[in-house]
DNA sequence: CGATCCGTTGACAATACTCAACACTCGTGG
DNA sequence: CCACGAGTGTTGAGTATTGTCAACGGATCG
């Protein structure tokens, strides 16, 4: 898995928006692969922000750590996901992050990601859209942590997770993996590990979610997503036109040229 | 209010990463001011993307609508924000926006924000920092919403705004204007309107919240943010080093222009 | 085989919601 | 100037949802 199979460079992609070239520039962020264990952090809340990774193979998820005890899991990535936008413009880690499972991300560098960015416009804009739909998601999360009952938060939870595993190819018969315990579910959804197990019954007794150890398989996705009240339009993958020909705006590289 | 004195642009201004043609440019976005009145709409959900507005003055709010009839609201915006950022790259609104009291907004396309920040990566990099932040605050709320009780979120949700409005100069004596019903202030925190007033008694029994109408008085902010657990970190507006000198880094403009 | 982690189930407690009644403010129109 | 109504906030009573604590069973792994 890499960049490239980024659901939204695919649709770059498919539309001829990008050149070989800006390709290349693209697998130039991934050139130093790092196997990772299980658990394996990334890097803690507070530490300096010198880094990103692109995650190559399995799953891994900010969170924050409360006084409490408690914690609260803000994100999950999937390979071909980019980490740590969501720092960019600060100094500190606003969140620690965590492998679930062992994989393989490749760090490069806040000068690395300055330098494609600056490179080509198209390149910058996908980056942003996939860290803008990465935050849609955990806006999306704030909407039904806030407004909806556990056997909803935890239906959007797994539908949400079937349509971004469905597009990079990880789920069969309507069955997917989930390296998740019950209580990183809970911390996830904002519930405990024991009211989630309940939920999970609950939704199996309506044959909504069958589960096994860690299969997940949705007999009905499209029941499911309708008591979630599921809408799609965050995880819309298209871009809006203007950013699928960027190539002709460059005032300001005439400009800087024209006083060079 | 300006987007020149949003706490951003502030930083670069005091680091003089600011040039005079990049102030300027930045007051172009500001030439159509709009006159709007209370619970007017800027957009609808799913309406298309076209536009973005600067808050000049007054409060707005973000929000999705529920199937359920309930209401979250997303993110508040106070004068010098940028107002639909959140759309950035998506062809359709994923919420809507609405006025809470009367103010002014200076809607700016998507054309000029394009020429705006390809103008200069300082720029560009101000109002990405821009965006981030509100997404910051966007995940803190979850933070506690999902993992708070109804005192703490109440709690952060009032710290958090007396330190915004700080630094808009909009606190004195430690007293601000808060124009939100206590439906709209549950719509935020996801509790119903009834237990906000409730948990707002308990604030003033304890002596951490008075409130007047519309007044709030934070007697002692310090025990206020304690108790909510309040970290400041997701509000610092500093910028890190690399990104208040930017000037050095344009290798895209001069490969553009040796093209040309 | 023993230890540990994870999930399940039951009993009970706490938090927050709903419904309902009422008070207060403010603007509007008689 | 008063009456009315809409919108907002307060309080009480009862309910619902979810959390906590605890005990137990099964799986996994050394």
């Amino acid at each position: 898995m890499t960049l490239l199979k980024n659901p939204v460079f695919q649709q770059f992609r498919k539309n001829g928006a990008l050149t070989a070239e800006e390709e290349k520039r693209l697998l130039g962020l991934e050139q130093k692969p790092r196997r990772v264990d299980a658990s394996d952090p990334l890097w803690h809340e507070n530490d300096t922000v010198d880094a990103f990774c692109i995650l190559k193979q399995g799953w891994a998820y900010s969170f924050r750590n409360l006084d409490s005890g408690a914690k609260q899991i803000l994100k999950l990535y999937l390979p071909g996901d980019i980490i740590g936008m969501r720092d960019f413009g600060f100094s500190h880690r606003l969140a620690g992050v965590e492998m679930i499972d062992e994989g393989v991300v490749c760090p490069f560098s806040h000068q690395q990601l300055f330098e494609v960015m600056d490179y080509s416009a198209t390149l910058a804009s996908g980056i942003v859209a996939i860290a803008v739909r990465q935050q849609a998601m955990l806006t999306e999360r704030l909407v039904y942590v806030g407004r909806h009952t556990a056997q909803q938060r935890l239906a959007h939870f797994l539908y949400e997770l079937y349509l971004r595993l469905s597009r990079i190819e990880a789920v069969k018969d309507n069955t997917f993996s989930l390296p998740l315990s019950q209580e990183q579910v809970g911390d996830a959804l904002g519930l405990s590990s024991v009211h989630v197990s309940r939920t999970f019954s609950m939704l199996r007794d309506e044959g909504l979610v069958l589960r096994d150890r860690q299969r997940i398989q949705l007999p009905d996705p499209m029941a499911l997503a309708s008591m979630a009240e599921f809408s799609d339009a965050y995880l819309d993958e298209s871009m809006p036109s203007p950013f699928l020909d960027l190539h002709g705006i460059s005032s300001r590289a005439l400009r800087d040229a024209q006083k060079a």
